[in-house]
DNA sequence: TGATAATATTGAGAAAGTCAATGATTTGGC
DNA sequence: GCCAAATCATTGACTTTCTCAATATTATCA
């Protein structure tokens, strides 16, 4: 038997070109998906993530060395633990990521006094100056992926976000 | 010689456990790094992503399977191109996607009257009914997730969200 | 008509994520 | 103090996801 509902009776996607740069997403803008934030930020990270590499990529970084990079110099001293803890990734992820960061020269694993299980995430002299030069790059990526939005916004975006995720 | 900087020196994690459920990631919460969207952002989608996944096993779906059959289900008529755009995915992912849902019987593909390169998917009865299914568990999930603001600031979230990403 | 581009598909390989096992160490109960 | 259980970093295997190039078919356009 044939379904009930016969498909394709309502696009037209290729007959209006939009005038901006975007292209047939307009069709898809009220579609159930569009409203979930679980979609939007997916979406929100993806496209961040891709600008942010983009412009780490001359100074041999992507994101995920950042993040840890960025911990290494935030004078919290972190444990490897920590960190992937507040990253969500995994311990193996952890050392992986250590090791090349480390392998650089830019972080050092140092010896936590209160446990010697575990080691503490510091960053050398040249891992403050890489971070100076990486961090201008990603806020110059958060710049443009929030380009649409005021000042105000953006903190408010800001705001709302580290809500729900701490 | 010794390092300049003596590290270690700020840390006290082990003395004061939270009276929340969150462990020691008080400390880490002023460092620039929380301050970011695209680290905000990126934390929020591993987060309801996990929690989705996990409402969705049991429907033996992770999140990107219902992502295409909700654009299949919303009455777009997507090609499969229109698809891995909006949903930032590889053509190859997509095929792969399409063929276990096409598999399962949940959508079909569908020539495109318009052009026959293309291939347009419709979900049928069978996935009309998973889609319901599913639906009210990332439904579920986006409750959870959202738990800490108001009805307002979800709204606000959504739109801010969808500013930035469309 | 013929050249160029776009679509879905395949396949290969890299990157990222997941998980279990292990040695060293700490913690907590006794 | 001692022993069992838990924790930390690490390794290695494995799965999933991503990325990219090549291809056959079809559209577009000069």
């Amino acid at each position: 038997m044939p379904p009930s509902t016969t498909a394709a009776s309502a696009a037209a996607p290729s007959s209006t070109k939009s005038a901006t740069s975007e292209g047939s997403e307009e069709r898809f803008l009220h579609s159930p998906l569009a409203r979930e934030v679980a979609f939007l930020t997916a979406r929100a990270r993806g496209r961040g993530n891709a600008l942010a590499n983009q412009l780490l990529a001359d100074l041999d970084l992507k994101v995920r060395h950042f993040s840890v990079l960025a911990m290494a110099c935030s004078g919290t001293n972190p444990s490897q633990r920590e960190l992937g803890g507040f990253l969500d990734l995994d311990p193996s992820q952890v050392v992986a990521l250590v090791d090349v960061l480390e392998g650089r020269g830019v972080i050092r694993r140092e010896p936590d006094p209160r446990d010697r299980r575990s080691k503490i995430l510091v960053a050398t002299e040249a891992g403050q100056e890489l971070y100076a030069q990486a961090a201008r790059r990603t806020r110059e990526a958060e710049d443009q992926t929030l380009k649409k939005l005021s000042s105000a916004e953006r903190d408010q975006l800001r705001e709302l976000l580290a809500r729900i995720v701490f």
